[in-house]
DNA sequence: TGCGATTAAATTGCATACAATATAATTACC
DNA sequence: GGTAATTATATTGTATGCAATTTAATCGCA
């Protein structure tokens, strides 16, 4: 145990996590390509067949991203035809996203979606849980002590 | 349950993996700028804190990553004097990628990054165990069945 | 009521990621 | 030995991500 050890990858637990979230997005690609949606696209569109409207902040907590990367992802649903961009009336500063038909209708080519993903990943359901609820642990870890 | 709710946000596994990679990534952050690396950067560099010397395609295994965003990261390394990156005598297609002195003194810098972002993600010794073991099981599923 | 502070998005700049393609060197094999 | 196939990087093109800044609208409050 050298004053290094500290610093080998496989000691490391946020390189596992960097690695396996692009591999699994990385998985997601073939279906998500069958429907024209990048992984970021497709899990913007999950908050809108949830909720039909949101604005671009709520979509940023959900999401955690912020205007910099959704500003220009939902000019692009837009163009696709998938959802509205249009500023609220009551606030102007408020950008609301509605789904449209055509947004409403890919839903229903996205659902088998889940299932050919957990296929690829191979975890068993305790593991899966696990793996959930720890995840959930640390997102929910505020910021700053 | 609906069915769609398979689509929801809430019952994603792969959402909270993609999202809590990120955010512990950008939690590195501010430890990262102090000795000047990205997170990338960062993970490179422990590769070559370990064994000194590598090539393009060791690092892309060990790293998950490919030429296309090795490359142009190895360059910046170089140009910061952290590397030298020279084409194998053997096989010229081979690119070597050799740590400097500067790179090597860049190590006891870093030391300390490790135990600091341990303090961040405020896991207990079972659930970091748990997460290691299980993400470990992921990465290791062959791509294809 | 008017103006400074705040807030919501958009923009800019930089650094990844990855698929697809191109290039150059090496191997296989006739 | 010479050429087709393979291999290792590099390049190109598209899509994120995030910090920092800008812009426009709204709020707080004297």
């Amino acid at each position: 145990m050298d004053k290094y050890s500290c610093l080998k990858i496989e000691n490391q637990l946020c390189f596992p996590l960097y690695a396996c979230a692009k591999e699994v997005v990385r998985k997601y690609k073939p279906f998500l390509d069958r429907i024209d949606l990048t992984y970021t696209q497709y899990i913007t569109m999950m908050v809108l067949w949830e909720r039909n409207t949101v604005n671009v902040s709520e979509l940023g907590e959900c999401l955690y991203l912020d205007s910099g990367t959704l500003t220009p992802l939902l000019k692009k649903l837009e163009t696709k035809g998938l959802v509205r961009r249009e500023r609220s009336r009551e606030d102007e500063r408020v950008m609301v996203i509605t789904l449209t038909e055509k947004g409403l209708a890919l839903r229903d080519e996205a659902v088998d979606i889940p299932a050919q993903m957990g296929g690829c990943m191979n975890l068993d359901p305790e593991d899966a849980a696990q793996l959930y609820r720890i995840l959930y642990k640390i997102l929910k870890t505020p910021s700053e002590g």
